[in-house]
DNA sequence: AACTTCCTACGACATCGGTAGTAGAAGGGC
DNA sequence: GCCCTTCTACTACCGATGTCGTAGGAAGTT
């Protein structure tokens, strides 16, 4: 059977986003992540997420001192793919590339972002290696 | 104020694929749409679907001989746009270009579709002018 | 020992999304 | 007129998510 698709809600991703962006936190410490980004959440919500969280199996905690320490088990790049697979999946029947054809011609890109992209293309394909430089 | 960000669930979302895919329907077609996609819903939770995203304001119903007819009232595109959107904002912080890095590097392309997004991208970067034509 | 502070366990509650049953209107057939 | 089919309107229900409050334990302060 395929790996069940760990769902995760807007709350529960913001939560792991703490975990990915500052590392193994205890309760508290991702409540004050989530505050500084300006989610005024409860400590017993925090709390709830990350009991909930470890149930899934995309974090684990650690009992260290007084409290749990909790840490993120998924990347947030499996995350992203997942997220992207099913949006593909959806919507363009898994063909990703017109998918991203869409993106391409609407969003807004730095320069910068652009060489970026020409470069992930090019590395994909043999005749056109965007080596050397 | 901004936009509010119109929610879909992953059942409504086929629903709108019927819609975009084959056209304004009665609830009947779009159940009979959902049936050949293996989806087999009953004729009620079609009508519900469709009648809340009508209130959702994504789709517009309009009488025709004894039955409604739906159609879509935002595109594939847009949908596409603003999850990816909400995808970059909430695990990259808005930048693009690392999440776009993630999916390509993970899908597979066709040479076709290479030389396809490679002009894409030539198009957007002045530099890289994709050559008369 | 009493008080204060912080931590976790549990339970609660609202909303939303997925799913569907029932009832009643409307039209076609005989 | 009566019946059958089809449609829409309502109502309901469950599980997941977002959000907390309360209770009770552990530990540090005096």
């Amino acid at each position: 059977m395929a790996k069940k698709p760990i769902e995760l809600g807007e709350a529960e991703l913001a939560v792991m986003r703490a975990l990915w962006d500052h590392g193994a936190q205890t309760v508290r410490e991702v409540m004050n992540r989530l505050h500084e980004r300006g989610k005024n959440v409860a400590y017993t919500t925090v709390l709830t997420f990350l009991t909930r969280l470890e149930q899934k199996g995309v974090v684990a905690s650690d009992k260290r001192d007084q409290a749990y320490v909790y840490k993120a088990r998924i990347s947030r790049q499996s995350v992203t793919i997942s997220r992207i697979r099913s949006l593909v999946d959806q919507l363009y029947d898994g063909a990703a590339a017109p998918m991203l054809a869409q993106l391409i011609e609407n969003e807004r890109f730095t320069p910068d972002e652009i060489s970026q992209l020409r470069k992930l293309i090019d590395d994909l394909d043999p005749k056109h290696p965007s080596k050397g430089e």
